[in-house]
DNA sequence: CACATCTGATTGACGTGTCAATCATGTACC
DNA sequence: GGTACATGATTGACACGTCAATCAGATGTG
């Protein structure tokens, strides 16, 4: 007798699995809409801006190379491109040639894109702990952590 | 003598809560980034239109008022108007006048867009199994509902 | 009926994201 | 040095998302 059902991993997920799914997915993208939500309330600024002044913040001398810069917020060159535009008009960051390769272009943040980082970081990070961290119990932190390396594995393996 | 320290609640996050929430958010966003990938690859659908016409195929007559439509993709009124005009552009849907109030809109699935759909489905949700379902174990499948249900707790309470 | 008001839906403006094309400079090789 | 190619970055076209304004048809009240 030979076996007529496909592997189970090849087959669509139970009613359940697809429950859990919604459930996770729409929960990720909730919790981050609040987050952006409150941030542009409080300080005028996207998530991107934020990312992208963090990433400043943490630089030598507040600059880095645009690729460095694309590389630190997980960015492609293009999207970091007209990001930065729209930010060099709102004075958070600008743009300086590169001195040692002419096709470059280094970012630097701005005295007033300094502030407003400062400005937008600690009531953001509170918003992290109050939406997330404090609604769960340090056992289920733990997990998170878990699953979500246990997903990244899946993510990063050639499929 | 008197606590000097605030609450641990309205403090920022340790850096292990902050790394364990960018993970979680990254890889939400990632396998999110995976799947519209693969569903625009296989379908030349975007996450957007899929979700709309799984609303439109499980509908009466395969048909809804613009607002139950909102109400069943979870978006606002003028986000969904602008991706019906796109929609209709591609004859995925159509709209029809409301006969029983003329301020309303039906959106109707053309045969085209179950068509699609119906092509889309079935590797939709075997990425699905395959990216998320697979990569955990069953107690993290528990898990997992667990604490979305305590983040949606607290992101429905007023804050 | 006349008027104000509410409601369903669309529109316009603009910020955001992706892809393919482009441009200019650097680098290798003859 | 000159040609071919690689690389850093920008641009343009277009899909997507949000907000505020608008418009037309429904509804309530005198």
């Amino acid at each position: 007798m030979t076996n007529s059902t496909p592997p189970r991993s090849r087959q669509s997920p139970t009613a359940d699995e697809l429950r859990i799914w919604r459930g996770f997915i729409e929960t990720a993208q909730a919790l981050n809409g609040r987050l952006s939500s409150r941030l542009h309330e409080e300080s005028a600024l996207s998530p991107g801006d934020y990312a992208v002044l963090l990433a400043l913040s943490e630089a030598d001398g507040r600059r880095l190379r645009s690729s460095e810069l694309a590389d630190a917020v997980g960015w492609e060159r293009s999207r970091l491109s007209h990001h930065i535009r729209r930010m060099e008009g709102r004075d958070l960051i600008r743009r300086d040639d590169c001195a040692v390769d002419y096709r470059g272009a280094e970012v630097v943040l701005t005295d007033h894109g300094a502030q407003a980082f400062r400005s937008a970081s600690v009531p953001h990070l509170r918003a992290v702990r109050e939406l997330f961290v404090d609604a769960l119990t340090p056992e289920q932190l733990d997990q998170v952590e878990q699953f979500t390396a246990a997903l990244r594995t899946r993510l990063d393996s050639p499929t």
